[in-house]
DNA sequence: TTGACTGCAAAAGGTTTGCAGTCCT
DNA sequence: AGGACTGCAAACCTTTTGCAGTCAA
């Protein structure tokens, strides 16, 4: 049976009670260790893997190779800041008013989709102009 | 001064000749065995590199954390098989239309973006119903 | 006592790089 | 000779796993 969990309890709360996105295993470790909690890479993985399985968060992919978790919330798509990796949300669903059209030129049937744009954050594009 | 190249000028053509998407430094090497041409991983990792560089090919990305390049086309997004991992195409932008309401929404200036569909394609369909 | 959780260290999987040899120009 | 290419092996980076210790039920 399941016991209270230090380390992937904390990460559940952190997820939960901030609205980043697109946490690494990395960036969830500093975040913990920033707030006392200890918390190694592995018992990270496991944590975050575990909160997935069970349905608590979401895996992203923003296309760098890395595992991405965020917490569960209303269908969005993800933008991401090519200077300084930002990540942000584009709320509702760009797509699925074309995935009929698309399965009919495809032949796949769709189950899913990812839509992911990059671009420079309002910071960093003040900070370049500055 | 760049000389002859057995390996680069093999990938390239490869990509070139074929209308197979999404490219991983693996299947390369394996076509070009078939092709009687040995190529060491690295090598055609410095030649997709190059290719790319040079921009006689585009670098995509299907978020299996793998390269994967193919030849230039006209713009196209991608829709990956759940089962046997072929890659399709989805001619045309889906979203171009979006981007200024996107950078509206996000404050970002958008500058690329990345759809991947995911989904079953008709021979899995097919091997499925049989 | 049992089994869940965790940290540490090592394995894995793929990409990159260092180096020395080969070959074209 | 000079430099571009290549293969081999090692370095890297992040994820994943094995193991043994700790701790709650």
């Amino acid at each position: 049976m399941a016991r209270p969990s230090r380390v992937r309890s904390a990460v559940r709360e952190l997820l939960e009670r901030s609205d980043r996105h697109g946490w690494t295993i990395e960036a969830v470790g500093q975040a913990l260790a920033e707030r006392g909690i200890a918390a190694d890479p592995s018992s990270v993985f496991r944590g975050l893997g575990r909160l997935e399985a069970e349905g608590s968060i979401d895996r992203v992919d923003l296309g760098d190779g890395r595992l991405r978790f965020e917490s569960k919330r209303q269908h969005h798509e993800h933008v991401a800041c090519e200077r300084c990796g930002d990540v942000g949300a584009v709320p509702g669903c760009l797509v699925e008013d074309v995935i009929p059209a698309v399965e009919r030129q495809t032949g796949f049937v769709i189950t899913g989709h990812r839509v992911l744009f990059a671009g420079i954050c309002g910071r960093c594009a003040a900070e370049g102009t500055a």
